[in-house]
DNA sequence: TTATGTGCAAAATATTTGCTTTCCG
DNA sequence: CGGAAAGCAAATATTTTGCACATAA
């Protein structure tokens, strides 16, 4: 699939580092990362090669409690927890659930769907220690 | 449950644009609806008790891709479905469904779980009509 | 009375945009 | 060469915070 007419180092760095991670990085933190590789590049250019790549379904942008937009490299349909207390977000793969949701809807007449499923408490490590 | 120690209007008038509403109010809307009761309400304010609030868990902040916090008034597990036609959301209440994402949270350690889920596809009226 | 909450404004974050320069095709 | 993309910085959100004053309990 094509991200823009024209393939950069820039572009390049930044979609092997979404890619590159499980996490789910914020365009602050993915600047970091490509500025180990190019020290040069500037913020602006991050922000707009996300924003391009995933208007074209290179990468997704995922839903985050978190106040900064959050991105994902894995573009199949699963969904996401997070934790409120320590900002982690992890994949999440309930098949059934998903299909549960999506069978009612269909049965409801609705068509094309694409699910979005995002769980949100405390992690395991935070729900130890009362943080 | 309590929302802090002390019952004022600013706070008692958050809480009833975010209860009030089906939508998923940024800070700033709800802001907006509280000006037109309580004109020299501050933005402030409305930060402040929307925070202390989902904290406390009587509202939810909920996921999102708008880089702005969103809120929610309804805390029983919920969910919506609209049509990318014709724009139109309505609520979906597929206990089935939640019930199997909440249980293998659970599974996983996570503790205190809210779960949005948000649908989207083609409505029955649009799936229709090709529009 | 007094600690909590509000208003206001400034500071801190996060993101977008304008404009010039660079460089891919 | 020509136009798409990068760099840089200024402009815009968005959210948080400090402090003086107001007020519920």
């Amino acid at each position: 699939m094509e991200i823009g007419s024209r393939r950069t180092r820039q572009r390049q760095a930044i979609l092997e580092v979404v890619r590159r991670t499980t996490c789910h990085p914020s365009a602050q933190w993915v600047y970091e990362q490509v500025r180990q590789e190019i020290p040069h590049v500037s913020l602006g250019t991050v922000y707009r090669n996300l924003e391009l790549m995933s208007r074209n379904g290179i990468i997704l942008q995922v839903p985050a409690i978190s106040g900064q937009a959050r991105y994902d490299g894995d573009v199949s349909g699963h969904g996401h927890i997070s934790c409120r207390a320590c900002d982690r977000i992890d994949d999440l793969f309930i098949e059934a659930g998903y299909e549960a949701l999506r069978s009612a809807a269909e049965d409801a007449g609705f068509r094309e769907l694409t699910v979005l499923v995002e769980l949100s408490g405390r992690c395991p490590d935070c729900a130890k220690n009362g943080s």
